[in-house]
DNA sequence: TGTGGTTATGCAAAGCTCGACATATCGAAA
DNA sequence: TTTCGATATGTCGAGCTTTGCATAACCACA
């Protein structure tokens, strides 16, 4: 038997809007607050600025939260920061989805690889 | 600030194909088991009969093991079963997922919960 | 031995997501 | 006041997934 291992997608939903925030938009939080601005965070994680730029639209209207701040113009062409609300959710969903990985690795060590062997 | 709830994906891997088992192919064999036939099966859980076949054969060419045995002809046209192999597999998902969503659940209550209140 | 309902499988059409472009706007600094 | 680089946003196409036919093969039973 192949060796197996478990993977798993994680995300946070309202009644109305599938997927307002999750691993993707959490990525590109970190990302932002490490890079300043949202064109070198899309660059870093090799996704579209255009997806980026719609991925955070889509967190902040559907949670009504400002996560980020952002400026446009000036000599640097603008700039985006995280907001202290935006860092408090990445923490949060730092620990959040740790925890769900600690588990789904348990929860496969404990069901599955006995199966596998 | 509106009310989420924590949805999540769970699913096997091998090192060369993605998904050799999960959620989806989990709710086919139960299904499967449940209706007697991939045809009932697949219109039970309204995907294209194309796509359950699809998918069962992915699994098992995957994982290399008789998920489910299958017979054409005879007057009911044909059958498709759940194997013990099968089954196995089917109650150690169960419960691989179950702990998982039991997880989700808690984390979300613990890390999530209060940043939304 | 003909029938019916299922499995088996290829292929084209439909959907959906994301990326690539094309512009427009902005504003501090030179 | 010109410039430069980032934000803002619509649109079209590429790539991948799933559906929807279209057939063929199969076989217990009438």
């Amino acid at each position: 038997m192949k060796k197996l291992r478990a993977r798993f997608k994680l995300w946070l939903s309202t009644k109305d809007v599938e997927g307002v925030f999750g691993d993707g938009k959490w990525r590109l939080l970190k990302s932002i607050d490490a890079e300043g601005s949202l064109k070198a965070a899309s660059e870093s994680l090799r996704i579209s600025y255009r997806k980026a730029w719609g991925d955070l639209k889509k967190a902040e209207d559907a949670l009504s939260i400002a996560l980020v701040e952002k400026q446009r113009g000036g000599n640097m062409g603008g700039r985006t920061t995280v907001t202290s609300q935006g860092k408090k959710w990445v923490k949060a969903y730092t620990r959040f989805r740790g925890d769900v990985e600690k588990a789904v690795e348990k929860a496969y060590e404990k069901h599955i690889k006995e199966l596998v062997k």
